[in-house]
DNA sequence: ACCTGAACACCGTTCAAGT
DNA sequence: ACCTGAACACCGTTCAAGT
């Protein structure tokens, strides 16, 4: 082992960012996880506009193009992140807690996940599950929770599609604007609508968790009645 | 008026595509209601993908940068697009059958023209509805529907929202793959998942429409039971 | 006011060359 | 196998110049 470090890994003079040589390194300095760990870095940090390839890779100090010998794109990375942030959805209630309540606890995890990565929803209901172990991870244990609560079988997957669409759903209201309803000029040319709008405006929650509330009940409560006694 | 057309209105020699001199035409050849009409077109000729600015500016054979003469962004362009779907909204059931039946025909239109127009919806949930007449218009058909069904005012906006968060949900599993929920070789490891998915595949409908029609249900029984008599 | 044309500051992705 | 560096084919947007 030499002393001195070699040239590539000594600041440069000019205090520029160190380059490696072109060329295959003695180890990989690229894997999934590393790539996955900054993507979620450069994401909370200056939000999916910031999550370019180019400011990935710099982040991890490599050429662009270096992360194409990992991922075979940009939508790749996105995949990855995705189901990274399925993991963080709560699900421990399911088995622990009664099925509305499981469900609850659920669905309020997993809104509020993609409330702050809403760029990610169009991924997600195009990906099939296949790639996403964690995304596989929590279908079985939210599938178990259904069959376990009498659901029968045939109806598990459309009834958690239908409370997943109503997640993602939701999970945009929550980065909408507070006077998204607004009707602003044009409040006299719609009375009823208008009226609706102050009507709501007293309540204390805010407007996207009222309606999340409201429709998350519904859903329950609508769904619920498709169950058999549990055995 | 000249007998001979303007050297600019006649076909280049080389049969290439006319071109204006640079200055102020006589009369605008772009106006909004011409460049949502192009952008329509586009979209449905080549999909989002091929939704450019200058895909746009060369169906309407101007410069790209002339557009910004009529639209501040390409999400104006986009927002334009949106406020046109809307009028495509079946609200006509509103008033002419009962609440629940209304909304049934307006949740599948809504969610059906959406499923075509899926890059939009996250436009659409940030949109300030000032900005939209078309949209406003719709929900002020809605809110009075709603009001005359007997909803108390107050709860009248978080009902609608709930719904078109289900619908904009919704509007996503209708482009994904019929095989998304294939567990693949992961299948031994989620039996609860997989036996799900296989209890699931008898039915006739499409998975989308299946979780669709089971989701609105629950929701219009749900949010039903919010009504007092109506007068 | 409303066009053109050139320019700007980016994108994601490919690929030969290097070790 | 896994990097660098140059290049490619785009993006959306700005702005001076022209009428």
């Amino acid at each position: 082992m030499p002393a001195v470090p070699a040239a590539h890994q000594r600041p440069a003079p000019d205090g520029g960012v160190r380059r490696r040589r072109a060329g295959r390194p003695s180890s990989a300095v690229l894997d999934k996880a590393g790539i996955t760990s900054a993507a979620l870095e450069l994401v909370s940090r200056k939000g999916y506009d910031g999550l370019t390839m180019a400011a990935l890779a710099k982040l991890l100090e490599v050429a662009p193009s270096a992360l194409y010998n990992h991922v075979s794109s940009k939508q790749d990375v996105l995949l990855l992140v995705e189901d990274h942030l399925m993991s963080l959805v709560d699900v421990s209630s399911f088995g622990a807690a009664p099925w509305d309540d499981a469900v609850r606890t659920w669905a309020w995890s997993y809104r509020n996940v993609f409330a702050e990565h809403t760029p990610l929803i169009p991924v997600i209901a195009v990906l099939p599950v296949t790639d996403a172990p964690q995304t596989l991870a929590m279908y079985e244990t939210v599938s178990k929770g259904f069959l376990d609560a009498g659901f029968p079988q045939e109806r598990i997957i459309s009834a958690i599609v239908a409370l997943e669409s109503f997640i993602f759903g939701s999970a945009y209201d929550v980065t909408a604007p507070e006077d998204i309803f607004d009707p602003g000029t044009m409040a006299e040319s719609t009375p009823y609508f208008t009226a609706a709008v102050r009507g709501a405006a007293g309540t204390a929650l805010r407007a996207a968790d009222a309606a999340f509330m409201l429709g998350l009940d519904a859903l329950i409560d609508g769904l619920g009645s498709l169950r058999r006694e549990a055995d």
